[in-house]
DNA sequence: TGTAAATTCAACTCATCGGTTAATCATCTA
DNA sequence: TAGATGATTAACCGATGAGTTGAATTTACA
């Protein structure tokens, strides 16, 4: 997997079940059986689905005698906040022209119906 | 493609070509020549690529005469800065962490050196 | 009317993805 | 040292994704 860092991490967050991981994380570390449990998939797809979210840098995993402890790194959700802003000006000024659109029309209503 | 609409529009995003056309289009509407002249892929997979980007909701395209004119559509992006935002208080929370042991080790080195 | 331009559709290839089952590895404990 | 427990690796399968080339579609215009 070569792709770029900002690609993985899109890509691991593309998946529903991955992103329910990453929710159960944010409340606190877990092992994998603990992770799996919920879901009706195997936990070896579990696994697979850990590897991805590693390797995009969204959880880190470390050995604690034969159990994996997974805890979330939210520094790429920081990149992509950081990405995603790059394009709120342009909903903030559509925004806005929804507002003058709503206005205008609110005076033209007042205008014809005084 | 039957995935939610989160899924679609990361998966929409996590392909380098489609948000170089994202970022393209933030500068204004575009056609789809216009759009592929840079990149060295055929027109017909920029195409696709629109076709992935216009149904995860992230561009609108519009008939004007023989050409298809692009627009982009911010919404989907901030649906996906709300979703990101769960998470801020995380890396808000691992910063203050790092403050307080910045702060802890200023007033340490300031005891040992009064 | 017919041709050129802009774009999409169709059919195909190859790689990757999400899932499976079976086997293997790593660690604790009796 | 032998199980048992927790997790990963391997091999496979069907679906999807990104790209190609070639044909079809839509519209303007000579």
């Amino acid at each position: 997997m070569t792709a770029d860092p900002v690609s993985a991490v899109f890509a691991a967050l593309a998946d529903p079940t991955r992103r329910a991981l990453l929710a159960r994380l944010a409340t606190g570390d877990a092992t994998v059986n603990e992770l799996a449990e919920p879901f009706p998939i195997s936990l070896q797809a579990i696994s697979k689905h850990l590897t991805v979210l590693e390797r995009a840098g969204l959880i880190v995993r470390t050995r604690e005698a034969q159990w994996r402890r997974c805890r979330l790194d939210p520094a790429p959700l920081r990149t992509l906040a950081e990405w995603v802003d790059q394009y709120r000006r342009l909903w903030d000024e559509r925004h806005d022209a929804l507002d003058d659109y709503l206005r205008d029309l609110k005076e033209t209503s007042r205008d014809r119906n005084p």
